[in-house]
RNA sequence: GGAGGGGUUCCCGAGUGGCCAAAGGGAUCAGACUGUAAAUCUGACGCGCGAGCUUCGGUGGUUCGAAUCCACCCCCCUCCA
């Protein structure tokens, strides 16, 4: 059944370590076996970095096993030190169970409850809030050793570089994480946990946990963290992090994101994001090597990932803006349609000639086009401002009352801004 | 409790009385070139159209003038007890 899997996976570049490796493929193969991946609440949404991890549950799934999703309602009280710099600060139980709410629901598009395998999504609250302290140090903390504990790679520097440090609160997060784990085994047979590669400690620290207290032989599976070809951090624009909540970033900006990934990069972020099958990929390889010009794949790649993240009213969204901004059809679409592309998710404000701000800077600063008012002054200076495609002359001040008049709108009361080459907001009169 | 080291603009990291809104690098933005790519080059990069205003852990002080000196406080690190 599952032979096929970790072949898959290997291929992909998905497999980063394994704990256990001598036999995981036998265990797997020897019927549908449970494994889960744990997200901690640290905001009311997860980003793409959580991305691979979620995609691997359904992989597993896919391949007849059950995924359980675990939501840390109590490890993401207490935060996780691997390989953070810093102490974080502590947020507080109300918002934490806030952020669970949102993030299991978050975690279950991703994965089927529904069939012979369902998944399943906990929360590790459940079988920590009641733990006194005396039975957790007693049963759990006993078998953890210090010694070991400091040697792990992942607070390594939290330990050994000055200017650092770390609280005992932190550094008792493996103990809880490698408690979930054994749990999990006693509850539900549980016997592999994934992560990122960055979870390493975490895992192992569960793997020998399980053994200790319940004598069960458990495995683990890490992710290669998501790096791009020219050094910078990967999830991360201008406007801040690509996040999978749509409220946060819309289906318009994360299929933006996608779409602009560099040509290095592409192959291997289709390999690590969809579900297209390895050859297909290389196929499409192939085909752009011989294209001149433009690739195929990144298109691909914004598609695929966006119509798992938010659907296929997503893409279309997504698609239908980015088609009338790019492809130059802005100007002659009609009002219906301009009013569309607000609700896909271009970004778009309501203008009130009475009250709006009276210079093109502060009012580009205030929808969020650019974080200062250089920005546009910079722009102006290069030509790069545009209403309905039409330069915005001189430097600033520009008043925005000659900017945005019923002459120069479209349909008397739109008008599309394009500063730079990418960055589009649509006004409207109210 | 004692001794020492440190907290600088998004990040790293210079700066020890004026020439500092603060070197350099990274990230980011804009332009050129392109393919809404990469690399490269150019410009910007605390806020403000500007006059100017607000920054260098905090609070006071010395001084014509402080990120730089002094006092106290907060936080971090190392070693000793």
């Amino acid at each position: 059944m599952s032979s096929a899997l970790l072949a898959d996976l290997r291929a992909r570049g998905l497999i980063f370590q394994i704990a256990g490796e001598d036999t995981l493929e036998q265990w797997l193969e020897s019927g549908p076996q449970t494994l889960y991946c744990g997200f901690d609440p640290t905001a009311d949404s997860l980003h793409i970095g959580s991305l691979v991890p979620l995609l691997m549950l359904r992989r597993f799934q896919l391949a007849g096993h059950r995924p359980v999703a675990l939501v840390g309602g109590a490890t993401g009280l207490i935060g996780d030190p691997s390989f953070k710099a810093a102490e974080r600060n502590l947020n507080t139980p109300e918002v934490v169970a806030g952020w669970v709410d949102k993030l299991r629901a978050q975690v279950s598009q991703f994965i089927d409850f529904e069939g012979d395998d369902p998944a399943l999504v906990v929360n590790n609250l459940d079988w920590t809030a009641d733990m006194d302290v005396l039975a957790f140090l007693r049963d759990v903390g006993k078998h953890f050793s210090v010694n070991k504990m400091i040697q792990k790679e992942s607070v390594k520097q939290r330990i050994e570089r000055e200017g650092s440090g770390i609280s005992f609160t932190e550094f008792t997060y493996m103990i809880l994480q490698s408690y979930d784990f054994s749990e999990l085994y006693r509850q539900y047979g549980c016997g592999l946990q994934i992560g990122g590669s960055d979870q390493w400690g975490n895992i192992t620290g569960g793997i020998d946990l399980t053994r200790r207290l319940h004598g069960g032989q458990v495995y683990g599976l890490t992710m290669p963290l998501v790096e791009k070809a020219d050094g910078t951090k990967f999830g991360k624009t201008e406007t801040g992090t690509i996040w999978l909540d749509a409220g946060r970033t819309s289906p318009y900006a994360f299929y933006q994101f996608w779409l602009n990934t560099a040509d290095k990069d592409v192959y291997k972020f289709l390999r690590y994001f969809t579900f297209l099958s390895c050859e297909d990929i290389s196929q499409l390889e192939r085909e752009d090597a011989e294209r001149a010009g433009r690739p195929q794949a990144q298109q691909v790649l914004a598609e695929e990932v966006t119509g798992l993240v938010h659907g296929e009213a997503g893409v279309a969204a997504a698609k239908r803006i980015s088609e009338a901004l790019f492809a130059g059809e802005a100007y002659t679409l009609g009002a219906e349609d301009l009013d569309q592309l607000a609700l896909d998710g271009l970004p778009s404000t309501r203008l009130d000639p009475g009250t709006m701000a009276p210079t093109l800077t502060q009012l580009l600063t205030e929808v969020g086009m650019v974080t200062s008012g250089k920005q546009v002054k910079d722009a102006l200076a290069n030509g790069a401002v545009f209403i309905n495609g039409v330069p915005v002359e001189g430097a600033p001040p520009v008043a925005t009352e000659s900017c945005f008049r019923p002459d120069n709108a479209l349909h008397d009361r739109y008008w599309i801004v394009r500063l730079g080459k990418k960055k589009y907001h649509l006004f409207t009169r109210a």
